[in-house]
DNA sequence: CATAAATATTTCCATATGAAAGTATTTCAT
DNA sequence: ATGAAATACTTTCATATGGAAATATTTATG
């Protein structure tokens, strides 16, 4: 055993290690999020595709895939179940008809700006333990990191295909 | 519509907000881990299993899936595996007998040890983006909103029970 | 001290998940 | 232009998951 795993071993702590607070984070987060959306007759992953669809548009079910991290499989039942319940709707356009286009029907954007008020709500509650200049330098490297991990794989930019 | 929810709908982007961001990175870095684990023949749930069990010592089931999040069903689950493979043990203590205390053993201590000192090369990695002073103050926030997510469920302090 | 309520874990079961195979379309190389 | 490789989505299927009921034990209440 070297001096350097030996030191690492007796140095490491859970409680400052990123991966694991990250992930407990995001568990408490997630099972938070269930409450606001209860009401609205909605759950997470619906959300977080409409929250998607909202801010970049119409886009691919790969693009949605990414940005939400939710595995393609368990995407196209999501949106399977999303259009029949007129949130969203399917097009393949002729461009290239292997992708599908996903855009937010009238049904799903008056969801999604109905609920962006309370889960800036939600995020204000949980973010009470911060003062605003933490809450924002926070918020600063969150982004970096998230921008790290994720520029090699940039979503396609193709809503112009769509643009009419 | 109320002016602010107004406001709240044109200022919300998802790249600044936290559970979008805590939720996307958890994920990336639950794929990025698992590579780490192939080749010593765990998964991602027993890895925190046996970190949760070297850094706060034997606990009961209940302990580790709060400390884990891991819900209690798939616990029972996950340890029965990680008793067949010799990772861990389990003991029902004679002072209360409806709980169940778990210790690794050595195989599992051998595991965790040669793991430690990958997941920190992990980390480093992962954190290449920052500067040390950024990974510091992200430390620091991380820990501070964990705690205040956490603070409310204490997991039991009962280790002095089995302490003989 | 008996009974009810609370706590801790396990089991059962219906549903969710993701890897791999399948289908369709487009792009690349010759 | 034609076959091969790559891309995008869907379907299939075996396994994972978590809520609710079941079991066991301890604690609280009359």
């Amino acid at each position: 055993m070297t001096d350097r795993s030996l030191e690492d071993m007796t140095t490491f702590h859970l409680e400052r290690f990123v991966p694991y607070l990250v992930h407990s984070i995001g568990s408490r987060l997630a099972e938070g999020f269930g409450e606001c959306f209860d009401a609205a007759g909605v759950n997470l992953q619906e959300w977080r595709v409409m929250a998607v669809l909202h801010e970049f548009g119409p886009q691919t079910m790969g693009d949605i895939a990414r940005r939400t991290s939710i595995n393609a499989s368990t995407m196209t039942r999501l949106i399977g179940a999303m259009e029949k319940s007129a949130l969203v709707e399917r097009e393949r356009p002729v461009a290239n008809q292997r992708t599908v286009y996903v855009r937010l029907r009238d049904e799903g954007r008056r969801k999604v700006e109905r609920l962006i008020p309370q889960v800036i709500d939600y995020e204000r509650d949980l973010s009470a333990c911060f003062s605003e200049a933490e809450l924002d330098t926070f918020r600063t490297l969150l982004s970096k990191m998230f921008r790290s991990l994720t520029d090699d794989r940039p979503p396609a930019e193709r809503e112009k295909i769509l643009a009419g």
